[in-house]
DNA sequence: TCAAAATCCCCCCAATAGGGTGATATCTCG
DNA sequence: CGAGATATCACCCTATTGGGGGGATTTTGA
């Protein structure tokens, strides 16, 4: 026996969830149970649905995408979500994905590549548009160029950590006084002169 | 005129290396310019093959692929490098991604998708095997059953970018003393008694 | 060989962190 | 409705910390 993957799509234009719907319902193993134009329309009835992928657009009348996907973490703890959108801000991305997205598609994306994405987030893989996937990526890199040396951007490090010099200088097996004369070699090449501000430097230029 | 895709491989295993270089080889567009067998076999010559992509294997003989790749990026800064790897670890994939590797791919992953991949790190994709992309999407998610409330996380979260109590206070527009009080049951869920304890525990059970 | 990096040392003092022990108002969920 | 969680504020204490100064020496890498 064989069991079709049971999809939900929550899309507000007409025609795009009716294509959606008809693509995705041709194929072989995979059924759409329902569709919705908003959340709050699905809010109501998407738990009997019982989906094993939702298929989610993020800008929706009422509740937008982003905020309907820790709810419907809620509603259906163990239904992926797969997000299908025309947003490519980094900002709507990594929310997405931090609440609890599987995956993230690009409305460029081809037919079949939609429909192997739902299977892959079925099967625990994680479906990302090549630019996006890129954005990802970047996101874990680090800045080249820092202008902070190794055992500085290390000490910082430990700093947006919480660590106290103290406590840095016994892990680093240094002597207090050298943990606080790169902290102050740091707070003067990132012209800052606190902990917060270090951090927050170091974050927007991706030196840590 | 069509220009070919420079590749250079890095790779211990003869049969591989060999197994790569013809598959990669034989397809069009496409032109393996050299390999190697470890990255300080390569470090010397490797900037006259003048590569777009570079192939690199993590367990790699003297110099390991992780630590390859800041050294090759210094190298040949405007050189994609693409892992091809067996290692499936959460922290060699974090670390080959934040020191500079544009995409991961596994071992087992098919020959068209090796070759789709290359391409696609070129025009700025970044290629992930679909357990990778699960990893790296997984690391953005937050736990869902967080034993703090709303407030304590983002006192916390505060608190992770180095920021004083009466900072935070000021910030949220509350008391010093409930910024206090919040620290002090945010001490107790966790069950740690300073604020490095509490980030690393926080970040550890993906509470942040 | 020469500059950058890493190491260590001293001064000062206000601010901070963490421990203890409370209170009160609101909210949420069964 | 009522118990428990949450969010807010208060005051006690003291050791540690953080940041601002001023230096020096050794190691390392290009």
């Amino acid at each position: 026996m064989s069991k079709n993957i049971r999809i939900v799509i929550i899309e507000d234009d007409q025609i795009i969830r009716e294509g959606y719907t008809l693509l995705i319902g041709q194929t072989e193993g995979y059924a759409v149970v329902n569709s919705y134009e908003s959340f709050d329309d699905a809010a109501k009835t998407i738990t009997d649905d019982n989906p094993d992928v939702i298929l989610l657009d993020i800008e929706l009348p009422g509740t937008n995408g982003i905020q309907a996907i820790p709810r419907l973490k809620r509603l259906l703890p163990h239904t992926y979500i797969l997000i299908l959108t025309v947003y490519e801000s980094e900002k709507t991305i990594f929310e997405a994905l931090a609440n609890g997205a599987s995956g993230y598609l690009t409305k460029n994306t081809p037919a079949t590549r939609i429909v192997d994405s739902i299977r892959e987030v079925k099967d625990g893989g994680g479906p990302m548009s090549v630019n996006i996937a890129r954005m990802v990526i970047k996101s874990f890199q680090r800045n080249q160029e820092s202008p902070l040396s190794k055992r500085e951007t290390q000490i910082l490090e430990q700093i947006a950590e919480g660590k106290s010099r103290s406590l840095i200088a016994r892990d680093l097996f240094i002597d207090l006084e050298t943990v606080r004369s790169h902290i102050k070699n740091i707070y003067l090449k990132l012209d800052v002169n606190s902990r917060a501000d270090a951090i927050k430097t170091a974050k927007e230029n991706k030196l840590i």
